[in-house]
DNA sequence: AAAAGTTCCAACCGCGGAGTG
DNA sequence: TCACTCCGCGGTTGGAACTTT
């Protein structure tokens, strides 16, 4: 297991980590052109600070990750890409190389499980259809008419119109108003929308906001864009 | 039980940036 | 400014371990 230049490759063994070991404790980490050297090991500095780094290294945290750890690295990889150390610096005990490696794993996974779905929907969709179905157009309503139509639709015959439409168009679990759900946000959370108790934002409120469109956002540039449209 | 396929992880490789003379 | 060395990073690979057929 020597390459062309004589040093060591491939798998360490117990001997090796321990040399290793005793000399990152002696001298500390860094200067890794000389580590080689002063632990006696015929390895390349590239591989004895790989090996530090990823596997002797105290601190190290083993095992799966945590929910709250992926989470935590799906929202960093959003806005940071495949910068794999800054993403594992936020993941105390985790290594760059775990990050990688689990996200690689992970997307690999991902990929094939929509793979799956897709084909399922696929096959679903070829058992659904009908053959010459014909399929018109519905007209569209709102699903409460606003303050200043139901003004016009009460004091008019109109409101028996606007009901049979009505039962054509979005179901009553569907018509749920979107500002009807932000005053909801509002009495859950104790909070205004983009402010804080009082109305006003605050710095923090603001990064949290920022935080949460980034969330959507597949970069930082794309927020840009998002800003610009 | 065994062959084939898949997953996981440690390690290697090449490149680019920082520091230095 | 240039050339060189060192360090750190991300992509890729090899093989062991595990799962499926």
């Amino acid at each position: 297991m020597e390459g062309s230049s004589g040093v060591r490759k491939g798998a360490w063994n117990q001997f090796e980590d321990d040399l290793l070991k005793d000399c990152a404790n002696l001298y500390g980490e860094g200067k890794w052109h000389l580590v080689p050297q002063r632990a006696g090991l015929n390895r390349c500095r590239k591989s004895c600070r790989l090996r530090w780094l990823n596997y002797l290294k105290p601190n190290i945290k083993r095992g799966d990750f945590s929910e709250d750890e992926v989470d935590l690295m799906i929202r960093m990889h959003k806005l940071l890409g495949n910068r794999w150390s800054l993403i594992a610096g936020r993941l105390p005990g985790r290594t760059s190389n775990d990050v990688k490696n689990y996200w690689n794993s992970y997307m690999r996974r991902k990929v094939h499980s929509d793979k799956k779905e897709k084909k399922v929907k696929k096959q679903e969709a070829e058992a659904n259809v009908k053959p010459h179905q014909v399929i018109k157009p519905v007209p569209r309503a709102f699903s409460k008419p606003t303050t200043c139509l139901q003004e016009k639709l009460v004091s008019s015959s109109i409101v028996g119109v606007s009901e049979a439409v009505g039962a054509n168009a979005i179901s009553s679990s569907e018509s749920e108003n979107w500002w009807e759900t932000l005053l909801e946000d509002k009495e859950d959370n104790n909070t205004c929308f983009f402010g804080g108790e009082d109305g006003v934002v605050s710095d923090q409120n603001l990064i949290s906001i920022t935080c949460d469109f980034l969330t959507e956002a597949e970069t930082w540039s794309d927020l840009l864009l998002h800003i610009g449209d």
